[in-house]
DNA sequence: AATAGTCACAACCGCCGAGGT
DNA sequence: TACCTCGGCGGTTGTGACTAT
């Protein structure tokens, strides 16, 4: 049995999009809310996709969007990212404020590949061009599993252990970027992740800690293995140089999804 | 001025995981 | 447990703008 379509395609617009639908959209979500999307084409007069509205809504029409005009520190941003969580572009994109990950995608394949090529740089090894050693992106790796997911698998929870209860995994980065401070930390599965008390709150379930400390040091308090939430891989971004940029970001953009994944330990 | 080639980016496609029934 | 829906993600494509010839 195939999977349904996410819409009816005889009845819907396709390609650019117009002012007037944009309106429309933007109308809309000012109005209800983000809730589902399948349903809001039609809630909203539109003919077209959810999917479709969904990705119009988040890469162009939501508040608070840079558009263009990359600065070098969000190209070298990116750089190291990428080195460091491969084409995981939400991820890279949730620790550029108001850049979404299309555009950082595009803008990585036509803009930064080249210019690391230029350096003599594989843009997706991360080390010199046509030198097979020193990959950092494993290609083989499976679609969602990050580095530092991989580290953890490779090497157990039973080595290398901070006192926190964290792995640190940075070695490998710190080599890599030494002028970045990536500190991968990642918590053992808890006990009551396996057993579940349905009546005492939230079950404690396993936490991907990605504290990617981008200029913190590692031995910061990591609060992410208490979280309640389930499933979650948590980083935060360099707190010193945005910490201002947050509070004025919270005001602007509140309640936008960026935060709802970003984690300040 | 016309044409071909290249670039940039908006949009689409298909897959996956989470959650509900 | 199996199936379905939905949201989200990464890869790819389509197309208009720009540049070279």
């Amino acid at each position: 049995m195939g999977r349904s379509p996410c819409c009816e395609k005889a009845h819907t617009n396709r390609g650019a999009w117009t002012k007037e639908e944009d309106e429309r959209l933007i109308a809309y979500i000012k109005g209800y809310g983000e809730g589902c999307w399948r349903s809001l084409p039609k809630a909203a007069g539109l003919l077209r996709c959810g999917k479709s509205c969904r990705l119009r809504w988040i890469n162009y029409l939501r508040p608070g969007l840079k558009r263009g005009n990359f600065t070098e520190e969000e190209d070298e941003l990116i750089i190291k990212l990428h080195g460091l969580l491969g084409n995981k572009w939400s991820l890279i994109a949730s620790q550029l404020p108001g850049r979404t990950d299309n555009e950082i995608k595009n803008y990585w394949n036509t803009h930064i590949k080249r210019k690391l090529i230029g350096r003599g740089v594989d843009p997706r090894a991360h080390g010199p061009a046509n030198d097979g050693a020193g990959l950092a992106i494993n290609p083989s790796r499976p679609r969602g599993v990050p580095v530092a997911v991989d580290e953890a698998t490779v090497n157990p929870p039973s080595t290398g252990l901070a006192e926190d209860g964290h792995s640190s995994v940075t070695s490998m980065d710190d080599e890599r970027c030494p002028d970045l401070n990536l500190d991968l930390s990642i918590s053992p599965p808890c006990s009551e992740a396996t057993e579940p008390t349905p009546m005492s709150g939230p079950p404690c379930v396993p936490v991907i800690c990605l504290c990617s400390n981008l200029g913190l040091q590692a031995s910061e308090a990591c609060s992410c293995q208490a979280t309640p939430i389930r499933h979650v891989l948590r980083y935060h971004r360099s707190l010193e140089e945005e910490e201002e940029e947050e509070e004025e970001e919270e005001e602007e953009e509140e309640g936008q999804h960026i935060d709802s994944f970003v984690h300040g330990c």
